[in-house]
Parts: structure tokens; C-alpha cells; sequence
DNA sequence: GACGTCTCTGTTAACGCTAACAAGAACTGG
DNA sequence: CCAGTTCTTGTTAGCGTTAACAGAGACGTC
């Protein structure tokens, strides 16, 4: 098997030209007659020729291809980032090689990397929304274009991030709104800078409005801590609204209420984070806060091909500000 | 920037040998003197060389690579599949390279095959659960190895699939067995081979009991549309169970029953597929069918590599039977 | 001790492409 | 019509690796 395909030798025989002609149309060079350039696409076509990337790569000492870190891709969050990242990349004519890791610490990601260097990928981007990955990030090679998504906003790297803050104090702004004396809090793992962030901005919007913020209720992103947390606070009748740090956690805490016959938003008011596609669908229907995952994608691809072209590095920074999304979980508090 | 890295003629120097034992050493080649392999290892060590993957993959006509043309990855079941996948790949030591397309049409299909060829990858494996895939793949270059993930059971072509009609069944035999007379079906769009997959298992199902399959309830997947569905099995009082294509699908149904005051499972029963990672929180707890997305990751990469280091193709196949999950979701009906 | 057989290592030649230079053709201006 | 310029093409030399062959010792056998 393995019959390999004709090489620019082989175009530049059909055409009559040099290889090196053959090149110079495949990269769009400016130098080549408009009839030669005809002959030699003619050729390419004929014979199926496809460029060989490895060799490209070699002789350039770059490759087409994006090498993305990434943990958890199941996750929706990861999942919807690694999507639009893809897509993005492949209209700018790059693939994207995937190292997922199963923990984000200093030792996989190094590995992670050190595998999409061997491959010298043309940059790379790393999903790291957790502490310890930034210890390994400042200690990789400085010569390699890289964005971070999600990372530490207090290390000097390029960085691409939702404005979690921003985010969170408008969902607890929302429910302040509506009338609720305060907010309660399920949040995500304390080393995920997602969750810091989230609670932050929790955090900020009741201290603006005068209010002590009550005690956090701790999950790990998943429905079932979600439950556990909801079980609690149904039975705590003073707790009017809660806001949770992602939809899942939302979904276990809608459970846990409904199970408590305290009824949403009746009773209590629930508002979530990430607006996953279904959360329309809950009962009650979640409002949510949106990230949007497209513009993370195009503003971090943009710095890295940034980086690439022009070689600057630099600590750039940009935020992109999620959206509220306003749907039946909120109401006035009963009085 | 771009300081290009030590290359192998480097090491070889540091360690007094020649560029040819050090690839010796690093492909594990058996005639090495003990000695001379650790004066190797330890010039790797020492200036940090990184094999370079483009100059392997020219000289060898293959790249440690995977790639992956799959639709859709933020849908549950393709996330899923392709974290999986690229998990196993990277234990054998295979990076994965995503190419995800909009529409598995003809077009981008080969498109994607397309750019995974120029870079030389090891082997290709297409997430094609849809109809118009079919076509492209049979037109692709033969020398390539190929699996196929959900694709289409008649074509000759390595597959490997969840074996959906089996888990349809069991579904719907489920509900018969609580004592229901009949089951409906909200399935997904029919040019999905799992759709299609799912609907036949569901009507074998029924047509084993002796029972008239009723009028099947087209989706598309998505909550939403379970939930238009949802809105009419909610309003035919003779409906006692449901079984939905896919969770999300079982969401909305849920959703809509609800608001028509209909309970689950005490007046309606549910079953769904997937077990997404919350079904056990929606309301009531889902009864769902959970494919194993690790066992076709491992099998299909199994029979990719198969293909890679032996050079057969053949028309393999492999099927992966999923397991019913009983949760809250599913009772006798009321009399 | 001569000869074949291992074991280990080095030398040379690709792989398919781009970069750098070279050189011929065509055009300009005086 | 000739020197200077521009356009177009070809030639050559790598990029970093593996494959194929060759050669030098060490070892055993008769």
C-alpha cells in the first residue's frame, strides 16, 4: 500500500517547467507568466498532486498546524472553545492538533507541548484554566508563539479570557434586581480561575449593594455536586436566589429544589453560566450568562498568528465580556 | 525569534558518535552498546533535543499523526467520541489532528481528507454518522488507512459502530417489560445512521411483542425539539411511554410534559441515550442508554493501527454494544 | 591461525520542498 | 543599438531524519 503520490518533480515534468517553478505558483508568487501559471495548475491538477506538508515544514521549520492544550474535553465549556477554535483556524488555513491532558499539571502540559513542538507546530494554544498550570507555562520555551485561554491573569503571557467577573456580577446583579436581599453561591473548583473569577464578581456586585456576602457553597462543575449544594440550600428557608458558576451545577440545584418542594422561581431564583444549548430546556427554563466561545476563538487565533507573523511576543491581554441571558428562573422574592 | 532547536548532528557531537546512532538510540534499535546509548541519552538530555517530526515524517512517508474529520463537536456524542479517541491515540503514542467540518457533504469531506493527506498523517479516522458521508468516503484514496466511527453499515468500509439497533431495543423493551402497551419514539433527522439505527431497534422492539409501532415523532437532536414533541405526546392522554433518540432530546419531553402537567414517570415514562453526564439530575433522574465511547475510541484506533503496521485494508467491522441505565424516568403505567 | 559470523558503528544517499543565487529574455531610455 | 533595469525561469544547496550499505572489531569454530 502506501503508493505515494506525485511530488513537485512530477507536476514540473508535466508542466515543462522547473520544480521550483511549480513552487513559486503553489505560494502565490508574484515573478511567474500568467501562461506558465496556467500550465503548471493544469498539471497540478491532472495528476492529484498535493503539496507534502512534512517536507514544507522541514525546509521552513514551520508547519500549517496549530497545536492546542486542552484538559476535559467533554466538559462544555473545553468542548465549545476547542470547537470554535477549530473552525477559526481551519479558515485561515491551519489545522489544529489536539494534546488533551487528564491533569493540568506542570508535568502533562510540559509533555503536551514538548510533543506538539516535536511536530513544530506554527503555535500553540493552551486551554489552562487551572492554577497549576501556570507554573509551567513561564517555564517553556520562549520561542514559540503560544495564547493562553483562560489562564492566570496575573502571569505574563499572552492571554485570551471571558470576563468572569464581569459575567458573574451581572447574574448576581440580575437577581438583586429582581428584588432578592442577597445571593447565594454554588461555585466551581477553587483552582480553576473560571471559578476565582466567578466568585469574585459574586462577590463585588453584593459588596457594591451593601450586602455581606453569604457563605460559599463549593462544587466541582458537575450536576451531582450541584445536588448536593441544592439539598442544603433547600433546606435553608431564608435562601431566596442562587447563582451558580456553571449550568450543570444549575441543573443539580433545580433537582435538589424540586425535590424539596420548593419551587423555582416561585421560591427561589436560580441563574447559571455558560448558556449551554439546552439550558432553555430546564425546568424551569435557566437564565443563564453566555460566554461567547467564537470571539475567545478569533481573538486568541488572532494573537497567535500575530505572533507568528511578526514575531513579537509581548503580554498582550484581552477580555471578552460575556451576556446575560434573561429566561424563567428569576423572579421577585415572595414576600 | 524562532531559535531553531538542536538538531540529532548536534547530539551526536556532544556525544563523540555519529548522527546515525543517535537515531539508533532513539528508535530503540537493538545493536547499541549499553554504553554508547546512555552518551547518547545524556546529549538528549543535556541540550534539551526534540526529534523533529516534519524530517521524519518526510523520510518515512508517515507522521505520527491522526487525523480526525468529524461534524459537529459540540454535540455530546461527537465531544465524546473524539476526547476518547484522542486519549487512546496519545497513549500509542499518536497525536490527533482535528479537521471538523461544517456539513458532511461530499465536499467538505474530502476537503478535510484533503488537508490530513498533505500533512501525511498515519491514518485517518471519520466520525460520518450522516448519509451524504457515505459517498465521499468510497471515492477517497485507497493507500490510506481509514475507520469509520458511526458510519454506514452497508458500505465496505472499515467500521465501527454502537451497536444501535441493540440498544433501542433494549430501550424499548424496557418500557414494555414495566407494562406498557406501546412505546412512542422521538428520533433523530433520518440521514443519521444512528437515527436510523435507534428507530429500527425501537420498532424490532415492538413488532417482537405483537404491538403496532405508532407514528414515529421526527427530531433533530436538540432540546428543542423534544420539546415541540413534547408538546403533542402531552396532549394524547393514551401515551404512556416514550423512548427519545438521544438525552437532549428527553430533556425537552421532560420540559413539556411538565408544563402540561403530566408526570413522569407516574403518568408517562421516559427513556433516553447517551447518558450524558447530568441525566441523572434532570427531572425526574433519566433512564437512559450509555453507549461506551472509550471501548469504539479503543477499537477503532485498534483496527486503525492494524491497518498502519500491516498494510491490510479490508472491510472490517466491529460493533459496541451499549448497556441500559435505569434511573427514576420509567414506571408502570396508571390504571 | 584462518575464516565465517555476529555486534556495533560510520558513510552516503535519498525524502520533497524552499531559499538563494544565477542567468537568459524582454524591455527601457538615451 | 547598447547599457541598465525588470521580469521570468532554472540550478544548486540545504532542512533533519531514516534506510541501505559498508567496514571494523570481537568471537567462535574447525
Amino acid at each position: 500500500m502506501a503508493v505515494h503520490g506525485p511530488a513537485m518533480t512530477d507536476v514540473a515534468r508535466l508542466a515543462g517547467v522547473s520544480h521550483q517553478t511549480v513552487s513559486r505558483v503553489l505560494n502565490g508568487h508574484p515573478n511567474v507568466r500568467e501562461q506558465t501559471r496556467l500550465r503548471v495548475r493544469a498539471a497540478i491538477a491532472e495528476l492529484g498532486y498535493r503539496p507534502n506538508g512534512a517536507a514544507r515544514a522541514l525546509v521552513t521549520g514551520r508547519s500549517q498546524v496549530i497545536g492546542v492544550v486542552a484538559q476535559n474535553t467533554t466538559l462544555y465549556g473545553p468542548a465549545a472553545m476547542l470547537a470554535a477554535l477549530e473552525q477559526t483556524a481551519a479558515e485561515e488555513g491551519f489545522a489544529v492538533s489536539v494534546g488533551s491532558v487528564r491533569n493540568l499539571d506542570h508535568r502533562s502540559i510540559s509533555a503536551a507541548v514538548e510533543r506538539h513542538l516535536s511536530h513544530r507546530v506554527a503555535g500553540i494554544v493552551v486551554i489552562a484554566p487551572v492554577e497549576s498550570a501556570g507554573e509551567a507555562l513561564e517555564r517553556l520555551p520562549q520561542d514559540v508563539p503560544l495564547v493562553t485561554v483562560d489562564g492566570d491573569p496575573s502571569r505574563p503571557v499572552p492571554l485570551v479570557t471571558v470576563d468572569q467577573v464581569a459575567g458573574a456580577r451581572a447574574a448576581t446583579q440580575h437577581l438583586l434586581d429582581a428584588g432578592h436581599r442577597t445571593v447565594w453561591h454554588v461555585s466551581g473548583p477553587f483552582d480553576w480561575f473560571d471559578s476565582v473569577g466567578r466568585i469574585d464578581g459574586w462577590r463585588e456586585a453584593l459588596l457594591a449593594a451593601g450586602v455581606d456576602p453569604p457563605p460559599l457553597m463549593p462544587g466541582d462543575w458537575s450536576a451531582a455536586s450541584g445536588y448536593q449544594c441544592g439539598q442544603m440550600l433547600a433546606r435553608m428557608p431564608e435562601v431566596t436566589a442562587v447563582f451558580t458558576a456553571n449550568d450543570h451545577l444549575a441543573l443539580g440545584v433545580l433537582r435538589a429544589l424540586h425535590e424539596f418542594g420548593r419551587r423555582v422561581p416561585h421560591d427561589i431564583s436560580v441563574v447559571g453560566f455558560d448558556d449551554v444549548p439546552e439550558a432553555a430546556y430546564f425546568i424551569p427554563p435557566l437564565t443563564t450568562v453566555r460566554p461567547d466561545f467564537d470571539a475567545v476563538a478569533r481573538a486568541s487565533l488572532q494573537m497567535l498568528l500575530t505572533q507568528i507573523e511578526s514575531g513579537i511576543g509581548g503580554a498582550l491581554r484581552q477580555t471578552i465580556a460575556p451576556a446575560l441571558v434573561a429566561r424563567g428562573s428569576v423572579a421577585p422574592p415572595q414576600r
